[in-house]
DNA sequence: GCATCTTCCATTAACGTTAATGTCCGCGAC
DNA sequence: GTCGCGGACATTAACGTTAATGGAAGATGC
């Protein structure tokens, strides 16, 4: 029943060959009779022999597998971004180490030490972002490295990431070019650095334009980081601190979301209140997620190539790891596209 | 720069002990004086050492680590999957190495050499469906394999699940509990056990209440399987469908839908059209999705418990792993429930 | 004081694979 | 006839770890 594995050694025997012969043979290498290597294929076939990835990565010291380690596989961007790795890394011949942190840097911690005994041949991270840098480890034992989407302080790490600067600088040009006048931002409380580059986006379109950014225009969606594994609450959280704003008398005319999450309690806070999107208030959002489109009104949002960030990420590491020069850090931004939709356009007739 | 990773030998050499030795040390085991554990785990700690899973694993026989294989991480449903399996696995000592289909037979096929050549312990799968099933091969190889989600017809392998039947007649109950009558169903074009079960469920909630079900109520979405890696066309394609459906003379009172997806293209259709939900039409989703409770206006839907699924099923596969007993094929169906929301409420003043 | 038992470590073998050498044999060249 | 050469295989060693066995020195018993 449980029979043991069929080795090399199996097929050897049975031939009465050398196990080095049938290694040989099967790897098509040279100094093999047609005849031997017939004969070889035939028994592997029969027996139903499978090579064992430990016993070859040992002696080859490559395991050809990337560690991936995300945050939390539930966030549609990062969803889509596990599919885009796992698809690149397998054109390249990788398999996938998925490791998950859930936003905690002891999990985290634990994660490199996991990766280091595996001896993945490079890995792709999220990193937590916050306190120290566990990843430095990797480095110092010689394997590659590259950040996705969240990039560290040291800034010495490869990196391919999205320029959330930019996206939210496209959406917020867009939204003055629309009227909005008061325009405000609603963003997860994390001391990451996706969320500082939207921020500085935005403050750098409203600056150009010479509209004033007062403290209260940038809000903080309070945050349940280690609570819950899921992200459900998001569109809770949001409507909580959206009925605050729409009570407002200097109510914003225009609202853009961290993510299109906050978007629905946003969008729920506005229509208790009897004010119309876009009409009374221009709203957008972030991420582009699949429902966004479909809702009432459809959202305009800032699409992420999460999927290409991913492959791209892929790439660099596939990269590194083939020629272990210790080039400096590099920093590939892929650029997000605004999609417009009625939710930030006034039809004007 | 890249110093060659430390072994067990740097560490026994340093010291002029023996690799077993310090072998013996480092795990803790028994014939070793407190001194020499003390001088072991220093020079281990000064060096940087961490054991080499590769050579750890050939030895022992085992990996400690599990295959996951997922149709495509994109479904939020595959996503809390996949995190409550990593999760779950990690609690019992367990690595993933995340396999990702896309649906195709092909990839599946290649996905089960891969993992018979990782020489994993235990496999998780959720199968593609449709042709021959590539998973018996893991069973020869005696490597336990639990499917999730959806089941094999052969039915001897172990499966963990959710009982879909159960929760589309709960949800056609609460429907014509609500007073519909002319109930219709809008699913995928996919031959998936899944799909089955919920017509399966509609059928018998319609058929206990003396209910005709014609052969138009139950509606297929044209599906584009191997066209795209992403979901972001779901909503567009229901769109498409329920235009049709609104028109008819005998419009539906009430639809019930495959994912939350497909509810998004209707209320489209219908608002088109100025049909109210739920005065006019009664809408039930299927897998509350995160946003489905944020919709306007809010749906109801079946809450599907996914991450508990991966939980369970990891713990089935780790108790397989353990005790290799040819045990009978063990089914575990979970309860969906459902979350009735104004989708589906009359609201009888 | 000799046998016996512990304590503590070394030696050997094994996991399954691949790389580097060795070896035998037949054949053509001169 | 001898030399050299290349084809086709075998032998040996190595990857880094753990398990099984071996053995030397000191402690203990009487």
């Amino acid at each position: 029943m449980t029979a043991r594995r069929p080795t090399l050694r199996d097929i050897a025997e049975a031939l009465g060959l050398s196990v080095n012969t049938v290694s040989r043979a099967l790897a098509g290498k040279s100094d093999i009779s047609a005849r031997t290597r017939r004969l070889v294929e035939a028994e592997a076939q029969r027996i139903g022999y499978v090579p064992n990835t430990l016993a070859r990565s040992l002696v080859l010291g490559s395991a050809m597998t990337l560690g991936l380690v995300i945050t939390t596989p539930s966030n549609p961007f990062y969803a889509q971004l596990i599919h885009g790795v796992e698809v690149q890394g397998r054109k390249h011949g990788y398999s996938m180490l998925l490791l998950v942190t859930d936003e905690s840097e002891d999990i985290e911690k634990g994660a490199v030490e996991s990766l280091l005994r595996a001896a993945v041949d490079g890995v792709l991270a999220v990193p937590v972002q916050g306190g120290a840098d566990p990843w430095q480890r990797l480095g110092t034992a010689g394997i590659p490295l590259v950040l996705v989407n969240r990039d560290l302080p040291a800034g010495r790490h490869d990196f391919v990431g999205i320029d959330y600067e930019q996206g939210a600088y496209d959406a917020t040009v867009h939204a003055i070019g629309a009227g909005a006048r008061r325009i405000w931002m609603l963003e997860e409380d994390l001391p990451i650095t996706t969320i500082a580059g939207r921020i500085a986006g935005f403050r750098r379109a409203m600056t150009e334009a010479g509209l004033p950014v007062p403290d209260e225009a940038v809000r903080s969606v309070p945050t349940r980081r280690h609570e819950s594994a899921a992200l459900p609450w998001q569109p809770e959280e949001s409507y909580v601190v959206a009925q605050e704003i729409v009570d407002r008398a200097d109510r914003p005319d225009a609202v853009l979301v961290g993510n299109d999450y906050f978007a629905l309690g946003l969008y729920r806070a506005l229509a208790e209140r009897g004010l119309r999107v876009p009409d009374d208030v221009l709203v957008l959002g972030y991420g582009d997620f699949p429902f966004s489109g479909f809702l009432t009104p459809p959202l305009t949002s800032v699409r992420l190539p999460a999927y290409e960030v991913g492959a791209s990420a892929v790439d660099l590491l596939v990269e590194r790891v083939r020629n272990r020069s210790s080039a400096p850090a590099q920093k590939r931004l892929l650029r997000p596209d605004l999609v417009v939709r009625p939710s930030s356009t006034l039809v004007t007739s």
